[in-house]
DNA sequence: GAAAACGCCGCAATCGATTGCGTTTTCGCT
DNA sequence: AGCGAAAACGCAATCGATTGCGGCGTTTTC
C-alpha cells in the first residue's frame, strides 16, 4: 500500500540514521551507483523498503529540474475527440512514470496563452498542444520552446512554427469521402467546411476540391460553405441552403455534428438520406452510429493521434537537439447507411 | 509574456544582488510581509517585474509542502459524464491556480491503486476519486487519507468510507422517471440496472421500485436486470426480454447508451417507440439528443458535479478538520419523444 | 618497500523559496 | 545629544535528493 503511518514522510536520512551511514550513500544506493558496495546497496535496499521509503519527487525535481510532468492543452476536454486523445496519452504516459497535467481553454485565445504560461510555471517536462480556433500569434508557444520545453502540436496544428505536429490525414480523408459519394452518384456536391483558419479544415477543403476536379467535374463554391461545428450550425446552414434553388445530392461535413445537425435539416423537408442527399461526416464520434440512418464518416482516432504524439514528445524530451518532425495518421472512410452502395 | 531570455530562471536571489539586499526581503517583499518598508516593497516588485521574475512553484512546493495540484481519478476519461466533470473541475481549479493531473484506471481495481500511490508520491493537495466498477476494497483510499489528503468522491461512490461525496440524486431521478412512465399510462415495467455493486445503480433501483409500489403496482422482478453499462448490453438484454412472454411497455435503464440499445433491439421487432413501449435513460448524454425518437432522460449534469466537488476538496484542504460531508446534486427529468405524454 | 591505484564512503554545496531569530537602522522623545 | 523602542533587514537553517570532490584504508605495481 501506500505506507502505514501517518507521520511525517520517510527521508534518505531516515535511512541513513537507522544504518549509521550517510544520506549520499543512501541516494547513491538506491539508484546503483558503482561507488557503492554490493552488500551496503542490499542492506540499504532492504531498510528503505521496511520503512516504506518513497522518493519525493518534488524534491528531486527541484534538483534535477525535471518535474516529470507533461502538460496537454486542449480548447474543450469535454469533447470526444480530444477526451479521447487524452486518454490515449494518459495510457502511455502513465506507464512511463509521467503524470500528465490538462488545462482547457474553451477555444480562448487569451485563455491559451494563460494555459501556456501555467505550463511554464508548472515546469513541466513537455507540452502537447491543440490550438484554439482563435488562435492567431503563436508567441506564447515560442516563448516556451525558448524555454526549452518541447511542444508537439497534435490534431489543431499551427502551421507558423517549427515544432513538431500530429495530425490525422485530413485531405486524404476528404479525397476517399468525396470520391465514394462521386462514385455513387452525387452529382451535386456540398462541403459545409467548418472554422475556415483551422488548417485542418483548409486540408479537408483541399481534399473535397481535388477529389471533385479529378473527376472532372466542376466545383461549385457557392456550395463550400464556412459552418461552425456544432450540430445546430449544421441545421441552420442546411436549411438556407434547401431553401434555395441548388439542390446538393451529396455532403461532406465538418464533422459528425455537423452531419447531423444538416440530416436533420434535410429530414424535415422529407429529403430522403441517402436516396436523395447523400452525407459524410469527420470523426466516428459515438453520435455517428446512434443517429439513423448511421453516419458514413471518417475515421479519426484520438487515441491514435494521442498516443502518436506523446511517443514525439517524448523522443523530445529525452533529446532535445532531435529536430521537429511531422507525422500523419492515416484515416479511414467507415461506411455507413447515410451514403448509397 | 513568458520572459524573453532563454537562460536560466530568475530567482529571488537575482533580484536581491541586482538591488543588493538579501533574498530574505526579495521574498518577503515580494508578499507584502509588514517588516518590509513600503519603499523596498515598490522597488523589489518593480525589478521582480522588469527581470520578468516567475516563482519556482516546485521550490516553494517543496519548502511548504503543498504543490497546488488537485488529482482526479476516474475509471475512464474518454466518457462524457466523467470529461465533462473535469472540464468542470479544469475551469475553477485554473482560476484558483490549482494545477490538476488526472489519472484512469479502466474500470480495474488494481490500477485504481496504483493512480491512488502516484497522487500520494506526486504530492497533490487533495483528491476528487470516482470510483471503478471492480473497486471492494478501500485501503488504497483510507492509506491517503492517513496521510493527510484529502479525498473527495464523486458520482460513483463507495459507501464504507469516511469522506465527503457528492452525487446526483439519483434515487429522485428515479422516482421522476418512474412516475413519469406510470401517469402516461405504462402498466408493466422494467428496469435495466446496470452494475449492481455501484451505489448509484442501487438508488436508481430502490428509487424505481419504491415510485412503481407508490402506485399500487406490482414489482415484477423479473423485469428488473442487471445490465453492463453500453449500446450493446442494452441491445442483448433488450432483445431476450423480447423473446419472452412478458412484454414490458415502459423501460427505465441505467443510462441513454443501454436505453439506447435497447431503443434498436425494439425497433428491430418493429415495436413501436413510445407508442408500444416506453423509454427513459440516465445522463443526458449527447446521443439522447441525436437517437430518434430522441430519448427522455433524467440529467446529471457531470459539469456542476465536478465542480461541487471540487469545492468540497477545497474547503478540506484549507481546513483538514473539517468533517466528511455528503452533497446529493438535484436531478431532473428531460422529457422527449421516447415517452408519451 | 614506497608510490600509485582503487574501492568505498562522507562532507558540504546545490536546486529556490521560506522564516525564526537576531542584528542593524531609524526615529521619537526627553 | 542620547536613550530606547519599533521598524527594517540579513543570517542561516530548512524542505529532500543529488553529486563533485576529497578522505581513508587496502591492494596493486615496478
Amino acid at each position: 500500500m501506500l505506507g502505514s503511518s501517518n507521520s511525517k514522510h520517510v527521508t534518505i536520512f531516515d535511512i541513513a540514521d537507522k544504518l549509521g551511514i550517510s544520506a549520499s550513500t543512501v541516494s547513491r544506493a538506491l539508484k546503483d551507483h558503482p561507488d557503492i558496495k554490493e552488500s551496503t546497496k542490499v542492506e540499504v535496499k532492504k531498510m528503505a523498503r521496511s520503512m516504506n521509503y518513497e522518493p519525493n519527487v518534488i524534491a528531486s525535481g527541484l534538483r534535477m529540474s525535471v518535474s516529470n510532468t507533461i502538460g496537454i492543452i486542449v480548447p474543450k476536454i469535454a469533447n470526444f475527440f480530444y477526451s479521447s486523445a487524452i486518454e490515449g496519452i494518459e495510457e502511455l504516459a502513465y506507464d512511463l512514470g509521467y503524470r500528465v497535467v490538462i488545462s482547457q481553454n474553451q477555444e480562448s485565445f487569451e485563455r491559451e496563452v494563460e494555459n501556456a504560461k501555467a505550463m511554464f510555471l508548472g515546469r513541466v517536462d513537455g507540452v502537447l498542444a491543440s490550438i484554439s480556433k482563435q488562435t492567431e500569434s503563436l508567441n506564447h508557444f515560442v516563448d516556451l520552446q525558448s524555454k526549452n520545453i518541447p511542444i508537439v502540436f497534435f490534431n489543431r496544428i499551427p502551421k507558423d512554427i517549427e515544432a513538431s505536429k500530429v495530425f490525422s490525414d485530413d485531405y486524404k480523408g476528404a479525397i476517399l469521402a468525396t470520391s465514394h459519394l462521386v462514385r455513387t452518384g452525387c452529382k451535386q456536391l456540398c462541403h459545409l467546411q467548418g472554422p475556415k483558419q483551422l488548417s485542418l479544415a483548409q486540408n479537408r477543403r483541399n481534399g473535397f476540391v481535388n477529389a471533385v476536379e479529378n473527376y472532372q467535374m466542376k466545383v461549385d463554391h457557392d456550395l463550400i460553405i464556412e459552418t461552425g461545428q456544432e450540430i445546430d450550425d449544421g441545421y441552420r446552414i442546411m436549411k438556407k441552403i434547401l431553401n434555395t434553388s441548388k439542390k446538393p445530392d451529396g455532403i461532406l461535413a465538418f464533422n459528425d455534428r455537423v452531419a447531423i445537425g444538416a440530416m436533420k435539416a434535410a429530414k424535415e423537408k422529407n429529403i430522403k438520406i441517402p436516396e436523395d442527399i447523400s452525407v459524410i461526416g469527420f470523426s466516428n464520434a459515438p453520435e455517428a452510429q446512434i443517429i439513423e440512418p448511421a453516419l458514413t464518416t471518417v475515421e479519426q482516432s484520438g487515441k491514435e493521434v494521442g498516443k502518436r504524439a506523446f511517443k514525439m514528445l517524448l523522443d523530445r524530451i529525452k533529446d532535445k537537439s532531435l529536430p521537429p518532425e511531422n507525422l500523419i495518421v492515416d484515416t479511414k472512410l467507415i461506411l455507413r447507411n447515410s451514403t448509397r452502395n
